[in-house]
DNA sequence: ACGACGGCCCTCG
DNA sequence: ACGAGGGCCGTCG
Protein backbone atom coordinates (compact mmCIF):
# COMPACT_ATOMS: atom_id res chain seq x y z
CA UNK A 1 0.00 0.00 0.00
CA UNK A 2 1.03 3.69 0.63
CA UNK A 3 4.10 3.36 2.85
CA UNK A 4 6.24 5.89 1.19
CA UNK A 5 2.93 7.85 -0.31
CA UNK A 6 0.55 9.90 1.16
CA UNK A 7 0.75 10.01 5.27
CA UNK A 8 -3.24 9.62 5.34
CA UNK A 9 -5.08 6.12 5.78
CA UNK A 10 -1.52 4.51 5.83
CA UNK A 11 -2.24 0.80 6.90
CA UNK A 12 -1.63 -2.56 5.82
CA UNK A 13 -3.42 -5.53 5.17
CA UNK A 14 -2.08 -7.42 8.11
CA UNK A 15 -3.41 -4.32 10.38
CA UNK A 16 -6.93 -3.86 8.82
CA UNK A 17 -7.48 -8.30 9.58
CA UNK A 18 -6.26 -8.24 13.23
CA UNK A 19 -8.08 -4.74 13.94
CA UNK A 20 -11.26 -6.11 12.11
CA UNK A 21 -11.02 -9.38 14.33
CA UNK A 22 -10.74 -7.59 17.62
CA UNK A 23 -13.62 -5.29 16.45
CA UNK A 24 -16.52 -8.74 17.27
CA UNK A 25 -14.56 -9.22 20.58
CA UNK A 26 -18.06 -8.75 23.20
CA UNK A 27 -17.72 -6.94 25.90
CA UNK A 28 -16.51 -9.10 29.07
CA UNK A 29 -15.03 -11.59 26.87
CA UNK A 30 -11.06 -12.07 25.83
CA UNK A 31 -9.09 -13.83 23.20
CA UNK A 32 -5.17 -14.05 22.67
CA UNK A 33 -2.18 -12.39 20.80
CA UNK A 34 -1.66 -16.36 19.36
CA UNK A 35 -5.83 -16.93 18.49
CA UNK A 36 -5.60 -13.69 16.43
CA UNK A 37 -2.32 -14.80 14.85
CA UNK A 38 -3.55 -17.90 14.14
CA UNK A 39 -6.79 -15.97 12.65
CA UNK A 40 -5.36 -14.14 10.28
CA UNK A 41 -3.36 -16.65 8.62
CA UNK A 42 0.20 -16.65 10.26
CA UNK A 43 0.16 -18.67 13.71
CA UNK A 44 3.80 -17.43 14.34
CA UNK A 45 3.27 -14.21 13.57
CA UNK A 46 2.24 -12.86 16.90
CA UNK A 47 4.74 -10.25 17.86
CA UNK A 48 3.19 -8.80 14.99
CA UNK A 49 -0.17 -8.62 15.84
CA UNK A 50 0.75 -6.67 19.38
CA UNK A 51 2.46 -4.11 17.56
CA UNK A 52 -0.64 -3.97 14.92
CA UNK A 53 -2.82 -3.90 18.02
CA UNK A 54 -0.15 -0.96 19.40
CA UNK A 55 -1.18 1.09 16.28
CA UNK A 56 -5.10 0.84 17.09
CA UNK A 57 -6.21 3.45 14.89
CA UNK A 58 -10.08 3.18 16.65
CA UNK A 59 -9.97 2.51 20.10
CA UNK A 60 -13.72 3.12 20.49
CA UNK A 61 -14.09 0.00 17.78
CA UNK A 62 -11.00 -1.88 18.36
CA UNK A 63 -11.48 -2.94 22.16
CA UNK A 64 -7.71 -4.16 21.83
CA UNK A 65 -7.95 -3.77 26.01
CA UNK A 66 -9.60 -7.51 25.43
CA UNK A 67 -6.47 -9.50 23.66
CA UNK A 68 -4.21 -11.08 26.85
CA UNK A 69 -1.32 -13.39 26.24
CA UNK A 70 -2.36 -16.88 25.79
CA UNK A 71 -0.77 -17.81 29.09
CA UNK A 72 -3.62 -15.61 30.79
CA UNK A 73 -1.44 -12.94 31.36
CA UNK A 74 -3.15 -9.73 30.88
CA UNK A 75 -0.28 -8.52 28.68
CA UNK A 76 1.01 -5.05 27.25
CA UNK A 77 -1.41 -1.96 26.48
CA UNK A 78 -0.66 1.34 25.14
CA UNK A 79 -2.37 3.03 28.26
CA UNK A 80 -0.63 0.80 30.47
CA UNK A 81 -1.01 -2.76 31.46
CA UNK A 82 -2.91 -1.19 34.95
CA UNK A 83 -5.47 0.68 32.75
CA UNK A 84 -5.74 -2.53 30.72
CA UNK A 85 -6.69 -4.44 33.52
CA UNK A 86 -9.35 -1.90 35.23
CA UNK A 87 -10.79 -1.71 31.83
CA UNK A 88 -11.50 -5.36 32.01
CA UNK A 89 -12.41 -5.82 35.77
CA UNK A 90 -15.03 -3.14 35.00
CA UNK A 91 -15.75 -5.41 31.90
CA UNK A 92 -16.78 -8.12 34.46
CA UNK A 93 -13.40 -10.42 33.70
CA UNK A 94 -12.12 -11.58 36.64
CA UNK A 95 -8.54 -11.24 37.22
CA UNK A 96 -6.09 -12.73 40.04
CA UNK A 97 -2.03 -11.11 40.28
CA UNK A 98 -2.45 -10.10 36.44
CA UNK A 99 -3.86 -13.18 35.29
CA UNK A 100 -7.57 -13.66 33.85
CA UNK A 101 -8.98 -16.01 36.04
CA UNK A 102 -11.72 -17.13 34.10
CA UNK A 103 -9.68 -18.51 31.13
CA UNK A 104 -12.36 -20.66 30.04
CA UNK A 105 -13.89 -16.96 28.49
CA UNK A 106 -11.83 -16.76 26.16
CA UNK A 107 -12.54 -17.06 22.45
CA UNK A 108 -10.84 -19.70 20.14
CA UNK A 109 -12.75 -19.69 17.43
CA UNK A 110 -12.46 -16.70 14.87
CA UNK A 111 -13.20 -17.61 11.26
CA UNK A 112 -12.26 -15.52 8.49
C1' DA B 1 17.72 -3.26 1.47
C1' DC B 2 18.78 -4.18 6.07
C1' DG B 3 18.78 -4.26 10.87
C1' DA B 4 16.41 -3.24 15.10
C1' DC B 5 12.31 -3.45 17.79
C1' DG B 6 7.98 -4.90 19.86
C1' DG B 7 1.26 -5.06 23.85
C1' DC B 8 4.44 -12.56 22.05
C1' DC B 9 5.30 -17.73 22.55
C1' DC B 10 7.74 -21.91 23.83
C1' DT B 11 11.16 -24.71 25.92
C1' DC B 12 14.40 -25.47 29.32
C1' DG B 13 16.67 -25.17 33.74
C1' DA C 1 7.23 -19.75 40.07
C1' DC C 2 10.61 -17.54 37.35
C1' DG C 3 14.16 -16.18 34.33
C1' DA C 4 16.96 -16.93 30.14
C1' DG C 5 17.42 -17.83 25.40
C1' DG C 6 15.80 -18.66 20.67
C1' DG C 7 12.26 -18.11 17.30
C1' DC C 8 8.80 -15.55 14.62
C1' DC C 9 7.03 -11.75 11.70
C1' DG C 10 5.28 -7.12 10.18
C1' DT C 11 6.93 -2.12 10.68
C1' DC C 12 9.78 1.61 10.85
C1' DG C 13 14.28 4.09 10.31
Amino acid sequence: MGQRGLRVNMCSEFEKRVWDLVAYIPKGKVTTYKELARAVGLPTATRAVGNALNKNPHPIRVPCHRVVKSNGEVGGYAGGEKYKTELLKQEGVDICNGFVVKFFKILHTFNK
